[in-house]
DNA sequence: CCGTTGGCTGAGGATGTGCTGAGGGTTGCG
DNA sequence: CGCAACCCTCAGCACATCCTCAGCCAACGG
């Protein structure tokens, strides 16, 4: 669910630094010193993300960009060290998705890991309306914990709801925001408001509630 | 539900003073002397609203804007001094939502502040009459915290009311205004007002006030 | 104090709106 | 090709809401 990063960076307090920020900005994270394993650290920990310095004991971080383009998908930010422009240069040919220049403030870090996580989509837009959360990049629906599974019309209609939050949405511009429709076709939305209802509320009570002569809300 | 605040000012007296005039106008805010952190600031807070002083120690204003403009879809508005015609078309350019001189009439600010929310979508019309609150676009009725559940015509009367908050309305004008009829037509305004009543009362004292001869008053 | 006018409210029938189960047509997949 | 899932239509039912009506109550003027 959170995003994992892995940090490969020699300097003691460095590592730890950027370990400590983030965790604190929420991510799940592991630290390593150097390259040694990192293979099987891919394998297992599986990161979505790497975070490697350049210079490092043993293999560099170019080295280890490589390698880990080969046997995972994760996103790589190279630390590189200041005016070290072949580095640079050198990093983003490779296939760098970013990189920091040393010495970097961490806030400038924490934002570019999420730019990167950002544009790599796995940093979810989750909407979230009392128990409910609606997963709009992966169309997926949990409630209480549980996976509700979802037609695609019901999940369109359920996703631009959730957008709304509070607010309630006539029928018309339902049937326009998800069928394409321009005016009314016989009951299509109380059709799909009734089958979407019955899903989500095997899971807690009553949260797309009917407003009479108006339309629909979706609130806890 | 209200909307939140970020404020970014150095000085302390003014960024007190805002705080406290932004919380009056009944929103969130929170305060921070500089950009330290702001990422996380804006992952966690999920400010609505940025109101960045563009004159501030470590990373200045217009930094900060393209920071935020990365990771977080809050509206910004920049405090620039006077005449410093360049930051302001700095600003405008980098993307800014708005900019206030200073120094500034607090009320101004607040005003401002008004304006960018409602261009965002982000300020809900919520009309306030005593310890009632009515949320047009939700179509929601609150009193002294209990949600009070209303017809669509009784809901149309009452936020017609609501609006003229104070100004004795006639019925003929509810008439129309609610209705849609040009005249008079049996006593319909006096049944609905009735069954409003009814609904507003069980929960405080009378709010909707019969003006003999002349119509009705929604008053605290 | 009484009459008149204006306002209040409970009852009830008509209407409209919403809900749901069933089913036919279509599409995608094994 | 057969099956299953899905999309949409249809029709009947249930009931909230709307509006009318009629009787009662309160206010005000004389």
């Amino acid at each position: 669910m959170t995003p994992r990063v892995l940090v490969v960076e020699d300097a003691e307090p460095i590592r730890t630094a950027v370990g400590i920020a983030l965790t604190e900005a929420g991510y799940g994270v592991r630290t390593r010193p150097d390259g040694d394993g990192l293979e099987r650290e891919l394998a297992e920990y599986r990161p979505d993300l790497l975070l490697l310095d350049v210079m490092l004991p043993g293999r560099d971080g170019f080295e280890l960009l490589t390698v880990a383009r080969e046997t995972s998908n994760a996103g790589v930010i190279l630390l590189t060290a200041r005016d070290a422009v072949d580095d640079r240069l050198h990093g983003l040919r490779t296939g760098a998705d970013d990189y920091v220049v040393k010495p970097f403030v961490l806030a400038e870090l924490i934002a570019r890991v999420e730019a990167v996580l950002r544009r790599m989509g796995r940093l979810r837009t989750v909407l979230t309306v009392g128990d409910l959360e609606v997963d709009v990049e992966a169309q997926a629906v949990r409630r209480a914990g549980a996976e509700i599974d979802l037609t695609a019309t019901e999940f369109k209609l359920l996703a631009f709801l959730a957008g709304r939050d509070g607010k309630v949405v006539g029928k018309t511009q339902l049937l326009t925001a998800v069928w394409g429709y321009d005016d009314y076709a016989d009951n299509l939305v109380e059709v799909y408001v009734s089958g979407l209802r019955r899903k989500l509320e095997a899971h807690g009570p009553r949260l797309l509630h009917t407003v009479r002569g108006s339309g629909y809300v979706l609130r806890a």
